[in-house]
DNA sequence: GTCTATAGCTGGATAGAC
DNA sequence: GTCTATCCAGCTATAGAC
């Protein structure tokens, strides 16, 4: 059990590199996720440039570290919120407002988590696990809401996952480009979010139809 | 109809601009929209960056004109792509499969005109008006589309529009994020156009279920 | 672990000669 | 309309003293 990681000293390196974190985050909120700059990360922990190499081979290790703790956030995220029981409508709708929660307070990590939009930024090894992990979870996860019978599809689970991830995202990215100043909760796309889930529900299920109020 | 625009000499000052728009797009396509830099626009037309002042005012005055030319663009292809007669389910494939190639061919547009990628740029209102005219288009194709019967959804137009535009930009955003290097037609996202298309077609239509062959 | 110094490059924008 | 010169600033990264 004797660590093998951090923290090398007594406890100011995991501190530290926990700081360099913080203001990276801060910077790409405050400025875009492209304008990172380590001066300006320098500045705001109080140090100078060059002593962040004690902490990060690079600027783009920093990144791919933002990268993988920020996954690791969301898929706790996800989790937390599985932990309420169900596979109902109304936790199908708490996933989609989740996601779009997600984005709406950490914009930095959203933007880098699953827009990529650093030029030449390839995420590790560690941290493309990390986000595939994600897609594993997000299939388990719509597969019970097809075995509940809460959203019908007749495609494969992998697909059905994926109409569910475009709808997600297409809300969610275009609401960032479109009404960036809404809160969570509010404006156009956060509207339709009821009728995509009955959308889902809908869809491919000619015999009975749509019940909005029934949970399985 | 004397021009009261360009060129304002025998032909050189138009030409020129256009070169530089041509440039500056080159360079967002190939190290990101974020990336574009005037000294090196000025390189590729071969120009010192000062030169580049007599033909706009600015970095964003060049990245305005862009976006306007950018939306200006796609209005274009649409209203061809409209020439053919058609309100079936086919016709909205082929707007969503348009949707995807465009951003396939001008990925620095796409960026442009839809994600806002670049922190502190705001289109002119020359060029929002474009970008409300293709909203207020695409209600208008939305609106046959129900007419016909091709997609019900019991929804106002504006919000039936809005879960299209979800649809079609979820699935180009993902792929370009997740698969960039698949061309037009291909990868996971495009596979799933057809099954979208039927689930707008399907949706809240309990009486008589999906027509995957009907045209009216 | 932090610093100074520096290399070596990039950038946007303006003034003023021609 | 294009240039040179310049301003002033930014950046990543390395070498080496302390």
């Amino acid at each position: 059990m004797t660590s093998l990681v951090l923290p090398h000293r007594r406890h100011g390196f995991a501190v530290t590199r926990q700081q360099i974190i913080e203001a990276a985050r801060e910077i790409m909120r405050e400025e875009g996720v492209g304008a990172l700059s380590l001066h300006e990360v320098a500045r705001r922990v109080g140090m100078k440039a060059p002593s962040l190499y004690t902490y990060f081979e690079s600027k783009h290790a920093l990144y791919d570290e933002v990268f993988r703790l920020g996954m690791q956030k969301y898929r706790a995220e996800v989790e937390e919120l599985e932990r309420n029981p169900g596979d109902g409508p109304g936790s199908l709708e708490a996933s989609i407002r989740h996601y779009m929660r997600f984005a709406d307070e950490n914009p930095e990590l959203y933007s880098l988590l699953f827009e990529r939009p650093v030029p030449g930024f390839e995420p590790s090894a560690a941290s493309m696990a990390e986000a595939e992990g994600l897609l594993a979870d997000a299939g388990a996860r719509v597969n019970a809401l097809l075995d509940a019978g809460t959203i019908r599809s007749g495609l494969p689970v992998d697909q059905t996952r994926d109409i569910v991830i475009v709808l997600m995202h297409g809300l969610t990215s275009l609401k960032r480009a479109n009404e960036p100043e809404a809160g969570a909760g509010e404006g156009r796309f956060d509207a339709l979010v009821p009728h995509i889930v009955a959308l889902l529900r809908a869809a491919w299920m000619p015999e009975d139809g749509p019940v909005p109020g029934g949970h399985q």
